[in-house]
DNA sequence: AGAGTTCAGTGCGGTGGCGAACATATCGAC
DNA sequence: GTCGATATGTTCGCCACCGCACTGAACTCT
């Protein structure tokens, strides 16, 4: 399977300054990203930086139970592995593709040494970083006081403002693992939503019909974290 | 009210190498940080950042309803203000003092400065950054999944690391507000607690009794903090 | 000592999401 | 075209937590 996609479709690659590109271009290695791939596993020390191009990662934590719960989502306004210069090498919790696609990896010492090496990197990434904090901040709010009828939207916002497109594939089960919820639930809130003509779905791909609609219904937090991204990433990376 | 703690009572300013240690403790202002204070207001630039020593402040997001949540809680182990060298300035959230106490402030100014020129220094804070992530990811999780009597000994175990003794000023209604959750909720769960002899309170005033009782009680998610914090800061950074 | 305030405990109906079991529908493989 | 696997829809009892209203107790201030 050959590179489909321009690595520059990756917004942090996209924003490197001229001399910084043409270091990275060299090193930067294509790779698939099939539905369910594991990018990097809970505690385990990690070998790239993944820059997502098409693809759609979550970085979940599974529980002792077996429950999981997404933390937060990444395509491509970011970038997987953020541990890797912040220096722990590893965190409690796993990337998994969500939504299959493309994307391009860095070794993780050519990424650290160019992190140390280059205030605009390393600028760039601390700022992807901290708007990448927020959204894990308000997934926390969410979880705590909104529906599940408005967290289904603030999901399917967030997926597609990482995407081309209004489609989705992605199932209500698959839905439901992210979220932290029963399938049932999911399925019950698709249905109104359905049912008002703000998205259609069959058999794990859904269309969302009407954008604007969606994010009527949803809780302020989509909208947080948007305007913190626009905030703290310049021009078009905001996502 | 005259300074009666060390700085290096905080322990990333205990970290601190001898050189950077030098050039820091001039600059270092001594501040009181009464319960109830704001420390910093959700999407105001930072003037300072704060280390804490005897004091505890919570991250905390309010939500356009009033209704609001704790996301992380900062004590002598850490800092408050984080997305100063991060590079946003200001975060959606604000920063509560929780148990009133000392710490030392630092000049916005003085810390970039040190941030970008001394690479001990970044390092240490990206490290702590890195641990205030898993505590806000954690959160979320927590915030999803675990019963309200978990949630609740977690917060005490938490609170209890960031302080000396096994005291807590805090009456119910404040742990409610933090946890996001009725004062009804708390005072059922802490009367449980209470019942089986873990912890004793009255008034405001709350004494743990049986730390490895409420250890026993809570969640998975402290434990998984607290082996973060220890395995990404040095030493007695470890909260 | 009395009044007002703060803090903790209790009861009651409502509800959102849980767990489990089951019914249907669509797709792909053979 | 049949069969099994996968995806979605429905039901039912259950329970944790919610919102509200109220009681009682302890501390504070004058």
């Amino acid at each position: 399977m050959p590179p489909s996609s321009d690595p520059k479709a990756n917004h942090l690659l996209a924003a490197l300054p001229a001399a910084e590109w043409q270091r990275w271009q060299p090193q930067l290695e294509w790779v698939a990203m099939p539905l369910g791939q594991v990018m990097y596993e809970s505690g385990r020390p990690m070998s790239h930086v993944y820059f997502p191009t098409t693809s759609i990662v979550s970085l979940l934590y599974v529980m002792e139970s077996g429950a999981s719960a997404e933390i937060a989502v990444v395509g491509q306004e970011g970038l997987v592995g953020v541990s890797l210069f912040m220096g722990g090498e590893s965190t409690p919790s796993r990337a998994v593709v969500q939504s299959a696609g493309e994307g391009w990896r860095l070794r993780a010492a050519v990424l650290k040494e160019e992190f140390n090496n280059s205030h605009p990197v390393m600028h760039l990434l601390l700022r992807y970083t901290q708007a990448l904090i927020t959204q894990m901040s308000q997934t926390a709010v969410c979880n705590r006081h909104h529906s599940l009828d408005q967290q289904l939207c603030r999901w399917l916002l967030l997926s597609l403002d990482r995407l081309q497109g209004s489609d989705l594939v992605m199932t209500q089960e698959l839905i439901a693992n992210m979220l932290g919820v029963r399938r049932e639930g999911v399925t019950e809130a698709a249905l109104k939503l359905q049912k008002n003509g703000l998205i259609r779905y069959a058999r794990g791909h859904i269309t969302v019909l009407d954008r604007p609609g969606l994010e009527a219904r949803t809780c302020e937090c989509y909208a947080v974290v948007k305007k913190e991204y626009a905030r703290l990433l310049p021009d078009r990376l905001a996502s």
